[in-house]
DNA sequence: CATGTCAAGATTTTCGAAAATCTCTTTCTG
DNA sequence: CAGAAAGAGATTTTCGAAAATCTTGACATG
C-alpha cells in the first residue's frame, strides 16, 4: 500500500534508487541506501570524512561492499571521491542549492507538460491520492512543529507528491534526474530545519498545481509550479542570510 | 591546448567524468573510463554480459577495482547491475533514444538561455573556437566518409561544441546531466553508423545557433536549437524504420 | 627562520581465495 | 509427459591481508 510506484512503467531507461521498500539483495546495495539516507538526514554531516574503518563498524560490512556503495553514492554527488585520499560527504554550498532548485523547476515544468499531454487514468488517481496524503501529513506537522517523525513523514509525502506530478510524463530519464536532484534538495531543506521556526507547508500551492494539472491546463500548471519553486527559493535564501549571520557571529 | 575546459568554473557541484585527459590515479577509475569508452564505441555491444573473468583479463585488473568501475558506470546507466546476476551492457531501445534526445533539447535550451544571460568573454571565445574545430572536422569527414578516425574526431568536436554552448550557463548540475546524456546519445548515434550512408553534418545549423547565441538573442537561439534537435530526431527515426526492416528481414 | 627531505604511521587501494547465490541438468513424482 | 526437487558447476559477492599511497612531524639545510 505504501508503495504506489507499481512496476516501472517502462522496462528501459535508468533505474531509480529511491524505491525505498525493495531491499537490495547485496551488502553493497544495502549500504548504499543507508549512506544516502544518513547523508540526506544529516546523520553524516556535510564535509565529514568517510573513513573505511569507521564506516565498516557502523554498517557492519567489509571494505569491498563499502567501497562499492561509496562509489554508487559518489556518482550521485552526495559523496565526493578523491583518488588515494578517500571519500567525503559533499559539503553544503548555498549556490549549489539554488542551482539544484532552478534545475528542478525546469525539469518538473518539462515533466508536467508531458504528463498533461500523455498522462493516463493511473496518473490522475495517483496524483490525487499523493496530494491527499501530503495534506494529511501537513496537518500532522502543524499540530506539532517539533515532532521530527512527522516532519520526516511530510518530507516523504512531499517527495511523492512532486514525483506523482512528474510520473505521467513517460520519461524514465527525467524521473531519474528528478530522483537525484530531489535527494540533494531534501538534504538542503533539512539543513535549515535547525534554523527555521516553522515548516513551510505550502499546501495551497500544491493543491492549485494539482488542479491545474488535472484540468490539463498546461500553462496554468507550469506557471503555478514555477511560482512555487521561486517562492521556496526566496524563502530559503532569506534563511541563508540568517544562517550566515549566525555562523559569522559564532566565529 | 586540446583541453579547453580549464578548471571547473565552480568548486562545488557534481564532477564531470568526460574530462578525458586527466588520467585517474586508481585502477578503478581507469577501468571506468575504459568501460565507458568501449561501450559508447560498441567495442562492448548492447546487451552483452560483462563477466568478471573476461573483463579481468581484458583490462588486466582484479575483481575489486573492476566491480568498483562497473558500479560507477552503472550509476550512469551505460551498464545495468542485477544483484547476484552480474552486469550487462545497457541494451538499445529506440524509445530511450527519443527520450534522451528530447531531454537534451530541453536541457540545452535551458543552458543556452542561462549562457546568453550570464556568459562572459571566455564563453564566447571558447564557443567560437569550438565551432571552428567542428567545421574543420566536418570537412575532413566529408572528404572520406568511411574513415573511422575522422568520424570519431567529428564526434568529439561535436560534443565539445554543444558543451561550449552550454558551458556559459554557470550550472554545474546541468553540465553534469549534459555529460551523462551525451554519452548515451553518442552511443546511439554510433549505432547507426552501420546503416547510415552519410554522416549528418549539420554545420549550417550549428553556425546559426552559435551566431544567435553570440548575438545574445535568446529566442532565436532556442528556436534554432530546438529545430536542430527535432531534425536530428526525425532523421534518426527514419533510420530506425530502416534498421527494423533490416533486422526483421534477417530473422 | 623558512624551506625541503625523509621516515614512520595512518589510510586507501588492490589482490586472491572463501562464502554465498544462481543456473542448468538430471532425477523423481504425480 | 508436465512439473517439482536436488545437486553439480558456474558466477558473483564478500572477506581479510598485502601492497601502494598519502600525511605528519622531526630533522637537516640554506
Amino acid at each position: 500500500m505504501r508503495n504506489m510506484s507499481k512496476q516501472p512503467a517502462h522496462r528501459w531507461g535508468p533505474s531509480l534508487h529511491s524505491s525505498r521498500d525493495e531491499t537490495p539483495k547485496t551488502l553493497a546495495g544495502r549500504v548504499a541506501q543507508q549512506l544516502r539516507r544518513d547523508i540526506i538526514r544529516h546523520q553524516l554531516t556535510p564535509g565529514e570524512r568517510l573513513q573505511f574503518e569507521k564506516l565498516s563498524k557502523r554498517y557492519e560490512v567489509g571494505t569491498s561492499p563499502l567501497r562499492e556503495a561509496l562509489f554508487q553514492v559518489a556518482a550521485q554527488g552526495l559523496v565526493i571521491a578523491e583518488d588515494h585520499k578517500g571519500f567525503v560527504v559533499a559539503p553544503i554550498h548555498f549556490d549549489e542549492m539554488l542551482d539544484v532548485s532552478n534545475l528542478r523547476a525546469n525539469l518538473e515544468a518539462y515533466a508536467i507538460r508531458g504528463a498533461i499531454r500523455d498522462g493516463h487514468e493511473d496518473w490522475e488517481v495517483d496524483l490525487l491520492s499523493a496530494f491527499h496524503r501530503l495534506k494529511l501529513a501537513g496537518i500532522a506537522v502543524s499540530a506539532d512543529q517539533e515532532d521530527e517523525g512527522r516532519r520526516t513523514e511530510w518530507e516523504d509525502r512531499h517527495r511523492e507528491f512532486h514525483y506523482a506530478l512528474c510520473k505521467g510524463c513517460g520519461s524514465p530519464w527525467l524521473l531519474h534526474f528528478f530522483d537525484e536532484l530531489y535527494d540533494h534538495m531534501e538534504r538542503y531543506r533539512r539543513y535549515f530545519w535547525k534554523y527555521a521556526e516553522r515548516a513551510v507547508a505550502a499546501d495551497g500551492e500544491h493543491e492549485a498545481i494539482m488542479k491545474a494539472a488535472l484540468d490539463r491546463d498546461e500553462e496554468r500548471a507550469v506557471n503555478l509550479l514555477q511560482a512555487h519553486f521561486q517562492k521556496q527559493a526566496r524563502l530559503t535564501m532569506n534563511l541563508r542570510k540568517k544562517v550566515e549571520r549566525a555562523t559569522a557571529a559564532a566565529s
